[in-house]
DNA sequence: TTACCTTTGAAGGGC
DNA sequence: GCCCTTCAAAGGTAA
């Protein structure tokens, strides 16, 4: 059992994976609220208003895994400028993304990380406790026909990113975000998501009030006494009751009891391959338990599929996919995921803290209604190959020179990167001229990313740039294909007339620099002590991957 | 038809 | 406690 570690601290293994381990520094230096993202019900009422909420300030480049633009920096009591992703729209990348081509980079990981990673698991347990689990019985439902993300019309905030000016196509009543086609008009009462018969709902407040008083309207109802919360000691408060009443709403979830009310309203986390309500989990039934295994194992294909609850950062991007599709006129996911990547680590803290808090709540939520579930149900209800893919990245240092080699054979289709180089959707560049904006990078360590970190202190770590099959020159034409008509005059225009950074000619030694779309943030699939040496003297680590 | 791509975060298990 | 793996969304693309 784990706690959660909301700051990162995957993304943080992803990119020191397999790098020597560093001496800890002293962690309560960075602490932040250490009950913040903790779970247990009374905790839920933190308030992100609260002053007590927001973490212990930090400086900017204390957080090298989220590269902030420099004119975005963040007082001590959370203030901010302009963030870069509200100065300028996601550049779009011109070109499609040729499948099978990566670049990753590992970005330079200070000892914050580590602290706030040891703050968030000694913070609190973040996960239900055994005792929960036994309590409950697993929610056979039906999956939603939508795969609309419920919880999108309540994260609605007051800020750019959640009052587009133009509402995302997803989220129109009046245009089909995947045909075009209009749409009849949805009851302005209900939400756009859940095609809830009035009668069927009554009404409540907001349950988001307490982070959008604006839209305290109501939105959705819960019948008298319709939902019987199974935790009475994690009463709900009025955030709880938005996601009950949007994501994990009791009218989606089939009672687990005959006596709990059912609605025949899908859950939205729930998939199902065959629509079926089975009275009880089979493996609590002794007759399932004495049923041959491929009875019980056809019996666990259609058990229901509970899905994962989103994290913060995909609900980040349930909320903006549409607006960044709107703006680049790019529908590939793939290169929506870049650029909301981005975009994501430009936001402010207390932005993120907003999706963080419901990450958490949905968490909470997800646990209380399947306190039985876990994570691990879900494992293998993909496909493998995935898991094929992901071994290939952490391949071994010899598979991976030698994917190299294959890379020098050009034997691979041309890679073109999603995101532009730099300045793909919003991170200015730093003051020092470098598109690679790593405060806790000195460009001292990358210069030398075979070397020990502790060599220019605790906080260097080598970056490294991998990418698939590809050679630095591939990269280098690709990076300057980058430059569409429409990104570039976007970019020209809101950026004083100053012509994209990428349209200007980019010297073969930058451009692992400015291949960098966010440094920090991508996974590491290739680490610095596996860069080639000849890379190693780039500022950034380039390395590249054979495709699998 | 289905897996892959891409992103970050959470969770679980191994060691 | 660290590290690794898997999955969550999404839609075009490739196999």
């Amino acid at each position: 059992m784990r706690s959660s570690r909301p700051w990162s601290t995957n993304r943080r293994i992803r990119a020191v994976a397999r790098t020597p381990r560093r001496p800890q520094p002293a962690r309560d230096a960075f602490q932040k609220p250490r009950d913040y993202f903790a779970e247990e019900g009374p905790r839920m009422a933190l308030s992100l208003r609260d002053p007590a909420y927001p973490w212990v300030p930090l400086p900017d480049d204390s957080r090298p895994e989220q590269p902030i633009p420099l004119q975005r920096t963040l007082s001590p009591g959370g203030a901010r400028t302009v963030p870069a992703d509200e100065m300028a729209p996601p550049r779009c990348p011109p070109q499609r993304y040729s499948q099978g081509h990566k670049i990753a980079v590992s970005g330079t990981l200070g000892p914050v990380m580590t602290a706030r990673e040891g703050v968030t698991q000694k913070g609190a347990s973040a996960r239900p406790t055994s005792q929960w689990r036994l309590v409950s019985n697993k929610v056979p439902v039906v999956q939603h026909p939508h795969h609309m993300h419920p919880l999108t019309p309540l994260i609605t905030y007051s800020n750019d990113h959640f009052s587009p000016a133009s509402p995302p196509t997803h989220l129109s009543p009046e245009i089909d975000p995947k045909t075009g086609i209009p749409r009849p008009p949805h009851p302005p009462e209900l939400s756009p998501y859940y095609p809830l018969s009035p009668g069927a709902v009554g009404q409540i407040p907001h349950p988001l009030g307490w982070l959008v008083p604006q839209q305290g309207q109501p939105m959705y109802s819960l019948p008298p006494g319709g939902f019987r919360h199974p935790y009475p000691a994690l009463a709900m408060n009025a955030s709880m009751s938005s996601l009950v009443s949007s994501r994990f709403s009791p009218h989606m979830v089939a009672p687990a009891h005959p006596g709990l009310p059912t609605s025949g309203i899908p859950h939205p986390a729930i998939v199902s391959p065959i629509v079926k309500q089975e009275p009880a989990p089979p493996s609590l039934s002794p007759a399932v338990s004495a049923k041959s295994p491929v009875t019980v194992k056809k019996e666990e294909e259609k058990k229901p599929h509970v899905k994962k609850p989103l994290n913060a950062f995909m609900l980040y991007m349930k909320e903006m996919r549409a607006k960044v599709v709107a703006e680049c006129t790019l529908k590939e996911s793939a290169a929506i995921n870049q650029i909301l990547g981005r975009k994501w680590h430009n936001l402010s803290r207390e932005e993120q803290a907003k999706y963080y808090e419901l990450a958490r709540k949905e968490r909470q939520l997800h646990a209380q209604l399947y306190p039985t579930w876990s994570a691990r149900d879900n494992y293998g209800k993909k496909k493998k190959r995935k898991r094929e893919k992901q071994l290939s990245q952490t391949q071994s240092q010899q598979q991976i020179q030698e994917a190299e080699g294959a890379l020098a054979s050009k034997s691979k289709k041309p890679c073109i990167q999603y995101l532009p180089p730099e300045k793909p959707c919003d991170s200015p560049a730093s003051s020092h001229g470098s598109t690679l904006d790593s405060p806790a990078t000195p460009s001292a360590a990358l210069a030398s990313p075979a070397a020990p970190a502790a060599t220019h202190s605790e906080q260097a770590q080598p970056l490294s740039l991998t990418t698939k099959p590809e050679t630095r020159a591939q990269l280098a034409l690709h990076s300057a294909a980058f430059l569409s008509a429409k990104a570039a005059a976007s970019n020209s225009s809101q950026m004083g007339g100053q012509p994209p950074l990428l349209s200007r000619p980019l010297p073969l030694g930058a451009m692992p620099a400015a291949l960098l779309t966010s440094p920090p943030s991508f996974p590491a699939t290739l680490h610095a002590h596996q860069a080639l040496p000849v890379l190693q003297a780039q500022p950034l680590s380039l390395v590249t991957k054979s495709a699998h």
